[in-house]
DNA sequence: CATTTCGCTGAACCCAGGTTAAGAAATCCG
DNA sequence: CGGATTTCTTAACCTGGGTTCAGCGAAATG
């Protein structure tokens, strides 16, 4: 399980089995069960959390109660609320496993002060939130620029594997249309 | 104007007089008339810009030409295509003047290099980039669940110096409506 | 295994926001 | 300054996607 960690980080940026010991301490095991929260909406995110395994979903609730699914994240990908996790403010999304979740996660004075004592670590997340910060642009691009069915076919061949694993209702609460509009362009694209 | 880079360096984190030295010549001064382009869509993005004064667009214009804009940056803000930057690949915005605009720049391989010189400045950047992301993921899910007239008023009251400086047109790219839609809300708000 | 619940589909109808066009206002530039 | 260009507004009409309701199969729950 920490290996799964490991090599995640080594993907960005080697380490040496000190640093690497050094960092384990910092991270606790956590576990969900199906539709167990990691955190809800207008809570403090104390965590940033590395999912070793199963799938969770980031959503905000709007006025109107509709969901709106900001990402998934499953194996080799991380979830929290960056917001209220660095500024201790309520957060604005709710986050959910949709399956049994593996978690590996950390609080913000442990990060704080892993910084301090591997460097490298930094450097990691630093890369990790550049990463981010280009998705969610390119995101807010498509949403932009891209009309529903279009943001439908690119998240089907941008996350083939996720695709399978969510119930149609969750995909069209990620692409910001309702469920029955989406069986609609499904079954048009069926068509041909 | 190095003034104004150091206390917008300060506000996150203080430096030592030896450390701003050692950083101020990565950066050189670049100036852009009105309509100049900073980037071209297409182009490779050589700089991270910090704006020292006047105001640009960063923009994606789609297959059917019509344009998007991500962001405005004003004084105090930075410029550039970050994916662009990093990986050195075809830069899918434009980043375009519209005022007289003073900028430092610096390039990739400065950038790591202060990295390296200056560690600060790496957790300076680091912090700059979890902004961005928390900006940006605050966007998408206002996309996700506003509709237009109440992004048009959040977009007011965010920035309501920007909203002066900017044509009506732009605003509307920015809310991704088109101008004929913007001014028929205007029209609607004013009534009361 | 009976039953309630939940997710998916289909069809009819509706509305926010887009499109087109044309005039008024502002801004640019020789 | 005066013509040209760009921007803003208004109005009439159009469409992508939402809403509602109904039926139906697959899961969860007892």
């Amino acid at each position: 399980m920490q290996d799964a960690l490991r090599s995640h980080i080594e993907r960005k940026i080697p380490l040496t089995d000190e640093e690497f010991a050094a960092t384990m301490p910092f991270f606790h095991v956590r576990k969900l069960k199906r539709r167990q929260f990691l955190l809800q909406q207008g809570e403090v995110c104390r965590y940033e959390s590395f999912v070793v395994g199963g799938c969770l979903k980031s959503y905000h609730t709007d006025e109107r109660g509709d969901d709106h699914i900001l990402r998934f994240s499953v194996e080799d990908w991380w979830a929290g609320d960056l917001d209220s996790f660095l500024h201790h403010t309520p957060s604005t999304i709710s986050i959910e496993a949709l399956e049994p979740v593996t978690l590996l996660v950390i609080d913000q004075p442990g990060l704080e002060q892993l910084y301090r004592e591997v460097p490298k670590m930094e450097t990691f997340f630093r890369m990790l939130n550049e990463n981010a910060l280009i998705a969610t642009s390119r995101r807010v691009i498509a949403d932009l620029s891209l009309p529903a069915r279009e943001r439908y076919e690119r998240f089907l061949t941008t996350y083939p594997q996720i695709a399978q694993r969510i119930p149609l209702k969750d995909i069209a609460a990620f692409l910001g249309i309702t469920p029955v509009f989406l069986s609609r362009l499904r079954r048009e694209q069926a068509g041909f």
